[in-house]
DNA sequence: CTGCATTTGTGCGTATGTATT
DNA sequence: CAATACATACGCACAAATGCA
């Protein structure tokens, strides 16, 4: 790490073979894998079968991590909620929405409405929650409204898709009539709008696009993270 | 992973150790460890020297994560941001005071405060940022007013003292007539609170707690999670 | 397509250090 | 102080993936 951050090795070099390594430290192969395998965690080096490790970093900082055993767990309500259905169909994106979902103008895709609640029964909903996903992944609607699992796991089973990737945005934002409607809450409430991409690949383009609208006073996003071991 | 799930050892038990599972499957030390770090780095077991490795979790699902290189980047601004120093000043807290920072009535304590901005002058500030610090961190301050590094940073540089641990919470809500004059903005506008607890292990008291009052139209918080290899 | 050299991945055996009980 | 258990390190061998002649 330390030749690293030094600049003996540059990032998009590679690294010199194990049994140089071990050369030039006088270690054993162990200790180098070992040492290798701590640079790899680090984020500083990728490693590839047959043909060596690849300098990628050169900060080399031990990273902190939030780790989440599930998709699901980046829904964090800290408290059980239900889902209730309310609606489907299906769109063809027009440019604000091409817009918002990086997309192109045209693109067919199936447009969901979902609220949240605490409980089954008589609460205030928590947070309207809209899914976009493409037409082709239609089906998965007939399930949501009837299983209890996320779009994701639902997609997982029935396509094999499965979500190696996700990025999710945090804003604050104020109500509108609509929303407020839908939430039992005052237009100009404040709101936390939560969006999520799910792919299947950081480069990849979403197949599924989540976007919940929260209730500011019955929801708080609480992420831990510590060094990873 | 397979007997952990199938309830052959339960949450909170003992693993059995190295040396019985070598016998139970027929494989050498260092098999067995390389397969227990695997539980560990799946959020599986903990182990801890000279006592054993405990069950913490069943699922075994290979977990995603959102890393970061600092805890810089959990100021993710999506862009150079400048900091002001304000304020500081000496603090016991009072009931309110402990009740949010979860520490002892009483507690003397440094209060920090600070504007972000995106650049150095003229700019609308961002983000109205508070710090609070032990009173034995109190010489952080003055770095603070100097030096563009993060708390975090210099209490690590002056004292040794690592984060290792890092709580955050984001909600949402309104500005204060107060919050609202700082960050040259209109009370009512809609803010994202993000609060920060810095601790040396997931169990000890933080040492710092960050709380910034971001303007909803200049910020967001952006996550990306992925596999971890 | 085959064969070979290179490189990382996986596994076995053994010894010693160190933290916990 | 001894026993136990995990951590670290050495050595060796072979498997699997990659690239090249």
């Amino acid at each position: 790490m330390e030749e690293i951050r030094k600049g003996r090795h540059r990032i998009g070099d590679m690294l010199p073979t194990e049994t140089e390594l071990m050369r030039a430290y006088g270690v054993s192969r162990h200790t180098v894998r070992m040492a290798v395998q701590d640079l790899r965690t680090r984020g500083a080096v990728a490693s590839r079968q047959g043909q060596g490790s690849t300098v990628v970093s050169a900060t080399g900082q031990a990273r902190l991590a939030e780790t989440i055993q599930s998709i699901e767990d980046l829904i964090a309500f800290g408290q059980e909620t239900q889902r209730s259905f309310l609606s489907s169909r299906v769109v063809d994106a027009d440019v604000a929405l091409a817009e918002e979902l990086d997309c192109r103008i045209g693109r067919r895709l199936v447009e969901v409405l979902m609220l949240r609640k605490a409980s089954a029964t008589g609460d205030r909903p928590i947070a309207l929650v809209t899914l976009y996903l493409d037409f082709v992944l239609e089906h998965v609607v007939e399930d949501l409204s009837q299983v209890q699992k996320s779009a994701a796991e639902i997609i997982e089973g029935r396509f094999g898709i499965k979500a190696e990737s996700v990025v999710q945005s945090i804003e604050a934002a104020l109500l509108t009539d609509a929303q407020a409607a839908q939430l039992q809450a005052r237009p100009g409430d404040p709101a936390l709008i939560i969006r999520r991409d799910y792919s299947t690949s950081p480069e990849a383009d979403p197949f599924l696009v989540a976007r919940s609208i929260c209730r500011a006073d019955a929801f708080k996003v609480v992420s831990r993270f510590s060094c990873l071991s």
